[in-house]
DNA sequence: GTCTATAAACCGATAGAC
DNA sequence: GTCTATCGGTTTATAGAC
């Protein structure tokens, strides 16, 4: 692993502890062993570039965690519901310290940093796009799956915030179960135009 | 206004654009108009107890408002479906600056802070309960209606995030459909347990 | 590429005059 | 209750030796 890979290694999970804001760039430096010339060696840009690297890496991560679970669920509704239900788990098993820490992020920097939000929104974007193709997958027209791909997202965001200040895994089963609740109904409806379903409707 | 309300609205502006940790108790001072010593005279424990107070004013706010509009909703579906669309426009007109500044601070604290962390919770508790009453009052069994208000809850949080972050109403929007979809569900499966509804189930 | 020293500004918090 | 001055520590960022 890189100097410069164990950099970025360290301020996501510092940034995921306690914030963009409050994490300085001597923290990351101390906690990755690296020197804070080397830190700005590798990004002269400063505390910006650190952070726009460090959520590009964290934010291709959580999409290829999710992506793989999605995968191999059965069916729509019940992968829904479970990969909530398996969120709640894990959450819970790092004592409601370790969920997403991109929206911490997105958050601080919305209204503080142009570019820090722009590359929120791309990940963001990604993952929308990501949940919804998986959603058309199983049959669901276009325009309706792109509207459950959100909610699938602002769902699991705003489930972890709950569950993070509550240390519960409430919310993330109940919004779960209602986004799965969602799902039926769109599978019920089907697409206004027929398109050739890959996965199955059943 | 007294200078101790002065104090704490200040506090609170200041949250929402900038996060917990991203602003300072100078700052809070100029902006309110007050010296650092009155900030300390009327919130002893500094910064913490600023927070909490500024946390709680505006949690109250939060949910007077929403249960304001939530009153007003013919029905249930609709209810939730026209709540998120006025959501988004009313985010849209500021912006997309001002959303709800809690879940900001509850992600900077859930890991730094417990006694605000604990503020934080209690809030989206009583925000819960809110919208749960409001749910059941609509003719939903009890168990179905406490995850409805959490979903509801949720749902709009991490929505709000994402608005901020694309700067679209999409989010809001789509999440308020899934949700008015969940609804219909909720309502279609009666009480197992029949109560006598006071909302019209039509 | 690695590392140290340092500048200039800001932080939360306190002391003490008024 | 109001206000100022200040302490000790931290921040981002830079300069420059190795």
């Amino acid at each position: 692993m890189s100097t410069r890979d164990r950099i970025v290694a360290a301020a996501a999970q510092l940034y995921g502890r306690y914030g963009y804001t409050g994490v300085g760039l001597k923290q990351v430096a101390a906690e990755s062993g690296a020197p804070i010339g080397s830190l700005y060696h590798f990004f002269p840009g400063g505390k910006e570039e650190l952070a726009a690297a460090a959520l590009r890496m964290s934010g291709a991560g959580y999409q290829m965690l999710v992506e793989g679970i999605l995968e191999n669920m059965p069916d729509l509704v019940s992968g829904i519901e479970q990969s909530f239900a398996l969120a709640a788990e894990t959450v819970a098993s790092t004592g409601y310290v370790d969920a997403c820490w991109i929206e911490t992020v997105a958050l601080e920097v919305a209204s503080t940093s142009e570019p820090l939000r722009m590359v929120t929104a791309e990940i963001f974007e990604q993952w929308i796009d990501s949940c919804t193709a998986w959603v058309e997958s199983h049959g669901v027209a276009p325009e309706k799956a792109r509207e459950l791909g959100i909610a699938y997202v602002t769902g699991l965001e705003g489930a972890f915030i709950l569950a993070r200040s509550l240390q519960s895994r409430e919310p993330l089963l109940a919004t779960g179960r209602m986004l799965a609740a969602a799902a039926r109904e769109a599978l019920a409806a089907p697409p206004s135009t027929p398109v050739k379903a890959k996965g199955a409707r059943r």
